[in-house]
DNA sequence: TTCTCCATGTAATTCGTTACATGATTGT
DNA sequence: ACAATCATGTAACGAATTACATGGAGAA
């Protein structure tokens, strides 16, 4: 049940219509929470129909023509209620680590490749949200959003410099040298 | 697509039934790769259909009779192409982190408690995770096997330690302190 | 006999993904 | 006039979650 409050969220930040919201999905909020514009159409529809967002007045509604949305105040309420609610963190799921696994009884062969690419997309990954944090957040700022939009960027960035730190040993401990 | 393989992998390490296989996701494998029974029954029926498992011969073959179930070399096969092919990793996606997000338009009020909750259950998932490190790695251990599955635990461990950190450090620069 | 586990399933719903469809606007 | 792009959707499918159903075996 997070994609509605992830879009609750972007509107108060901005009201927009759906097809800025996939783009902001595709920066900021998607870095970490996904969505595609069929997903977030649907969503839309949904938040609407249930009173909790409203389209601003168009002069001609149609389709293919631009709407706007905006939040309303039971929205703003079920988005305050959610972000306060208890929510036990998601079981661990990685592909990657699975592949190890099963590595250890069918072999390592081709999957070597895999971890330089992988390393190489973390690190890209890390560099991007580094140049975002030296931009959007110099030293000395001290509002309360300000500080919480920093852990959370803060939190990208060390988990791109686990991922990375771990390929990086276990490619040497299974003697696979960094090319 | 990774359920079927994550199923296979264990098949492999141990002929098992569907209870058995749910419990085993319980621990080893399922700490990176959860699944319920309902799942694994399911898998299992496709597996079966399309020739990569069969069920033993059983003496009664009745509802309620535990089936147990073994890959055939058409399901080995399988897991190793699926081990070599390449994936790419999957974006992040965190309701924790949207949470903050959230917090950050609606107010922080009530995240305080459930963000020291978190902290505790992945220092609990660490102990456990170092407990086995000590018991199943004892220093020394040099068999390709023994390596791949040290480092999928690494992974683990270090994960662990990073939102421990993580929640600890955040704790604090919102200026909360650690009770 | 009834209760409690063990074991194997079915059903309904939701969420995410992929592919496709349609109208409006702008540039050439 | 045509193509490209912007913008909003529909349809179909697969995977995961939640709740419920059925049968067997042993203990009180």
């Amino acid at each position: 049940m997070s994609l509605p409050h992830a879009i609750l969220t972007a509107l108060l930040e901005k009201p927009s219509s759906g097809l800025e919201l996939t783009r902001r999905f595709d920066k900021s909020i998607g870095y970490f929470w996904s969505a595609t514009h069929q997903q977030i159409y649907r969503e839309l529809g949904r938040l609407e129909r249930e009173g909790y967002i409203r389209a601003l007045p168009a002069p001609t509604p149609a389709r293919g023509q631009k709407k706007e949305y905006e939040v309303l105040p039971e929205g703003r309420a079920e988005l305050a209620r959610w972000t306060a609610a208890s929510q036990d963190p998601k079981p661990l799921r990685d592909p990657l680590l699975l592949r190890l696994r099963a590595a250890a009884v069918v072999g390592t062969d081709g999957i070597e490749a895999d971890l330089r690419r992988h390393l190489d997309l973390h690190r890209r990954q890390l560099a991007e949200y580094e140049e975002i944090e030296k931009r959007d957040f110099p030293p000395g700022l001290d509002s309360v959003e300000d500080r919480l939009q920093h852990v959370v960027l803060r939190a990208g960035i060390d988990l791109e410099t686990f991922w990375a730190r771990w390929l990086e040993q276990s490619l040497e401990e299974l003697g696979l040298d960094l090319s």
